[in-house]
DNA sequence: AAAAAATAGTAATCTAGTTTAATATTTTAC
DNA sequence: GTAAAATATTAAACTAGATTACTATTTTTT
């Protein structure tokens, strides 16, 4: 491992830092597990179909996960930006073929943890796997509001909702895929918007 | 720890032993962490406000997880029948007000983990973290294919695919309970079950 | 700077699912 | 075993959101 990949990784190790505390010896060991990696804006980093083989981490950029239905619709289920991860926890946790496709939105710097050396690195370092449940928690939770939302809320009322929530969000990303985030059409979310305005 | 309560322990160790292996004073120590109880039919284990203190793990009966939104309307986030695992996670992991309610729809027998012992069960025993993990895995996956399932499905595929994939839950619930978790109205899920025996 | 591609807005028509309101059936309690 | 409560069915009227199809605007490419 590099003097360099010590340094992509410090966003990444700030992160952790706010949920467990490694020594020294233990955060060097950890960058030496991982993988930095540059994607372009419109490269994917799973494609369905495909085996999800890490778990990334996002040091800058946004990425969008979605699925293609059988009518060829495409779904996104989750918008990720600089500080949290990406990826098919399924397709990874289980080594089967994934449902989704990770696409970079913008140019994306991530830091990669590869399946093959995540039990080690949980071996390694043991309040890691803390950590990870602790992530996965946190997911976990997020994943089953978003599904109260969606029974209890209205199309209008959802984008109301994600548009104080995440307005950092919305900027960096264009409507028609909020639209398909949320649930409903392009051409519905232009109507609620327009009635938002008007009062 | 008595006897009686390594005797009801035993659906429990089965099922953890499907995915770690525990060694024998590690099962003791486990069985003196965890309490064994029983809820009559319509007590509930959990109501929204209250802080989620245990997780727990069914030994027999039926519980449903649900919430009453700002309407007084009833939504059914999950169901829970033997071997498996019930407790609003969110307000457990950080000890704040719950959003939901959990109530037996049958009789139940479960076994209880209170949070104020689960960091020392995790401290003595590392591996029952690493099955904690897991678990909350296999949830979080299902939990987002929920999500997809209730952007991509119609409301009759939803019914069809529960149909043919809890047909024992089916059985021991109200229908209008089932239309709830699958998030549309009794009287639609009527219309559809009629459609599906007509053609 | 022009052309092409991507994104956003508008409005009419349509439909999956809701609402309301009443009746029928099954389960529970005394 | 009967009354009461809970659950299920039916059907007409209604609505949130989809679809279609076209125009306007913004962004990207050359």
């Amino acid at each position: 491992m590099t003097m360099k990949a010590m340094e992509h990784a410090k966003p990444l190790l700030n992160y952790i830092r706010k949920h467990v505390t490694l020594s020294e010896e233990e955060e060097v060991f950890l960058c030496s597990k991982i993988d930095y990696r540059k994607y372009l804006k419109g490269q994917y980093i799973l494609q369905q179909g495909d085996i999800s083989t890490t778990q990334c981490f996002i040091l800058s950029g946004c990425t969008k996960m979605f699925f293609v239905d059988n009518d060829g619709q495409e779904h996104i289920v989750m918008f990720s930006i600089e500080d949290w991860w990406t990826s098919d926890l399924g397709s990874f946790v289980s080594q089967t073929p994934s449902d989704f496709n990770v696409q970079c939105l913008e140019a994306s710097e991530v830091i990669q943890f590869p399946y093959e050396t995540i039990e080690s690195l949980f071996e390694g370092i043991p309040k890691l796997e803390r950590f990870f449940r602790k992530i996965i928690e946190q997911a976990f939770v997020a994943s089953q509001k978003r599904i109260i939302q969606n029974f209890s809320l209205s199309a209008k009322e959802r984008y109301q909702l994600f548009h104080s929530k995440y307005p950092q969000i919305e900027q960096r990303i264009p409507q028609y895929m909020l639209a398909s985030y949320l649930g409903f059409t392009k051409e519905f979310l232009s109507k609620v918007k327009k009635e938002l305005l008007k009062p």
